[in-house]
DNA sequence: CTATATTACTAACACGCGTTACTAACGCGT
DNA sequence: ACGCGTTAGTAACGCGTGTTAGTAATATAG
């Protein structure tokens, strides 16, 4: 049951060998000259064994953890139904294999960042870090950026140089909410994914006032309401609206966890859902395609982005430093069942 | 920006002290005499260097990784729509704070479990491991046993010796499915989790099973079909249930997600969920409440399940072995709008 | 005043590995 | 016989920490 550790050691003398030729064989230096026969004597020794290396040993020796940092920064209590974790989890997760490296995860509170990213990049417990959040701290940042440590932003920080992946939110909010109206809707709700300090909910948030501006449509701060990533912030918001007794046939709202909320109010309110509603999410969460009726939604390409990241973090660590800092993914809009696709009239 | 690293070294020259004593204060070691004076010495030259310890040094001094081993056994498809992996670490993530440890996550293909398990343990990565996955390796988990490494499942393995953390799935899909049979319902439809080879969804069915024989009602194989964990396969099961031609009023699906899918499927056909039928969903995601009509389900205690698994990993760790080595949550069966709470007819 | 216990520290080793500098053996041309 | 390059391998150091055994100075007891 409590065999002793198998070190290198065991592998040597097993093999008749140095322990230098051992680590040399096992990790495949190709400057050192090995015979083949000595070669398949240590890895013979190796496996039957059942050699495995101590990763702190490794590390301590290398200087290489073998990790990649991935850090959530989010509010405790808005992790349990935040869809986009998997997600970026599938990205990643292949990604990371290929390269033989771990994931270390950790969910920050947005306010303790600073002292999470300390801990872990002196630590040397990670060789990089991909941090996904809804807003970077910059002062945390700094921090990294003045260790020179490999970094890679999943969403952005304006006017930062990190290297980082992102989709237009602009650009496809103002995509959206441009449709809604090309559909003949002139009063279009708008719920925002989280607060405007969030980078990603203003730039959504700004795509939507374009929208309606290029269309000469008046801007209606009552028609306004800001979630916080929830379901409930979507349901609570478009009560809020309803009670206050606002007319709309048209409804953006930049996160489809959201609006799935938004839309349990409409209905609890008796409204239906294209009939007498419009609505457009944000994500193409797997579930959006399922709803009754089918969300249409911006498809957000989050595993693909995640996937990306962290091969941009791996060049990285590799030495490699390509210019292009910021990577923009396409984002499409999917139009289904829930605004109307099956031609419903507007009023 | 490429300063060198601080160790501790530093911060005893800096301090006027040993390294020997750094390490004392720094690990606030009991037996040690240190006078106040010093220590404080340490204490301000440690955080005036920005003192981090080296994790590989420690752990390779210490034998502790001071890390723990999250492991998600999941075919990768599966990955991206898993709202079970962001309740997990909701719970966990806090605990793993309070005793000052990392989260190493890893997900890995059922039938790569052996090696993925060797390698974290031997490699001395981490101190404990967490499993989470609908069904465990027996060969695999068998290697983390011979090595006493510390483990705890959260699920099942029947005739296991290992801790876990679970539900009763069979209890309470028995009392899901004797609900809808007392409403009235005589033809219940049966949609698992995933195919039968996994113990939750085997009991599951079980449960559903042996509450129909209980109420003398008959069952009938055609009513049944086998979901994989993604609303997909929710959806195709109830259409191939429907072009199947055949009725019924009453459908448990044995997971929330796949509930959606078979929803849809349902509503595609024509069917109105509760009036035509009435429906029982299985985990009650935070998205179930605001579905349309708001989904029946069981409420699973995930944050709570990985809350414990992860206390009882840690007592492990300190050297405490309570006899009792599975540990049962309660589950809560929450009627809502999807099976008729509003009184609606069954036929 | 001496023997012993206590306090407050430190020197030195161990953890398991990567890697550099070095060596011994051998072949080859002259 | 000699020098020289090449091949195949090793001894020894360093990575940064935890920890044990030991010591010098001071306090306490007889």
């Amino acid at each position: 049951m409590n065999t002793r550790r198998v070190t290198s050691q065991d592998v040597a003398d097993l093999a008749g060998v140095s322990r230098t030729t051992v680590s040399l064989v096992l990790n495949k230096v190709e400057t050192a000259k090995i015979s083949p026969s000595t070669r398949d004597k240590v890895f013979d020794a190796a496996d039957s064994l059942g050699y495995v290396p101590d990763a702190a040993a490794q590390a301590l020796a290398s200087r290489k953890a073998k990790n990649i940092g991935l850090i959530f920064t989010r509010r405790l209590n808005y992790i349990s139904s935040d869809a986009f974790i998997p997600l970026i989890l599938d990205g990643l997760i292949e990604v990371v294999h290929q390269n033989d490296m771990r994931l270390l995860l950790d969910i920050v509170e947005p306010d303790r960042q600073a002292e999470a990213y300390i801990e872990f990049v002196r630590g040397k417990r990670i060789d990089g870090i991909l941090l996904s959040g809804p807003w970077f701290d910059k002062d945390a940042l700094q921090v990294l950026w003045n260790e020179g440590f490999p970094t890679v932003l999943i969403g952005k920080l304006p006017g930062s140089m990190f290297y980082s992946v992102d989709i237009d939110n602009y650009a496809a909010a103002k995509e959206a909410v441009a449709y809604l109206v090309k559909s003949g809707h002139k009063r279009i709700v708008c719920i925002t994914n989280a607060s405007l300090s969030h980078p990603a909910a203003s730039d959504r948030f700004s795509g939507y006032k374009t929208a309606l501006e290029e269309s000469g449509l008046s801007y209606n701060e009552e028609l306004i309401r800001y979630g916080d990533f929830t379901v409930e912030s979507g349901y609570q918001a478009m009560r809020s609206i309803l009670e206050a007794g606002m007319r709309f046939t048209g409804a953006f709202v930049a996160s489809d966890t959201v609006a799935l909320g938004a839309k349990a109010a409409l209905c609890e309110h008796g409204l239906r859902v294209p009939a007498d509603v419009a609505i457009i999410g944000f994500d193409d969460l797997p579930i959006a395609k399922r709803l009754d009726p089918p969300l249409s939604t911006v498809r957000v390409p989050a595993i693909n982005l995640a996937r990306k990241a962290c091969e941009i973090l791996i060049h990285q660590l590799d030495g490699e430093h390509p210019s292009n800092r910021r990577l923009l993914l396409d984002t499409e809009l999917i139009i289904r069942g829930s605004c109307g696709s099956n031609g419903k009239d507007k009023r």
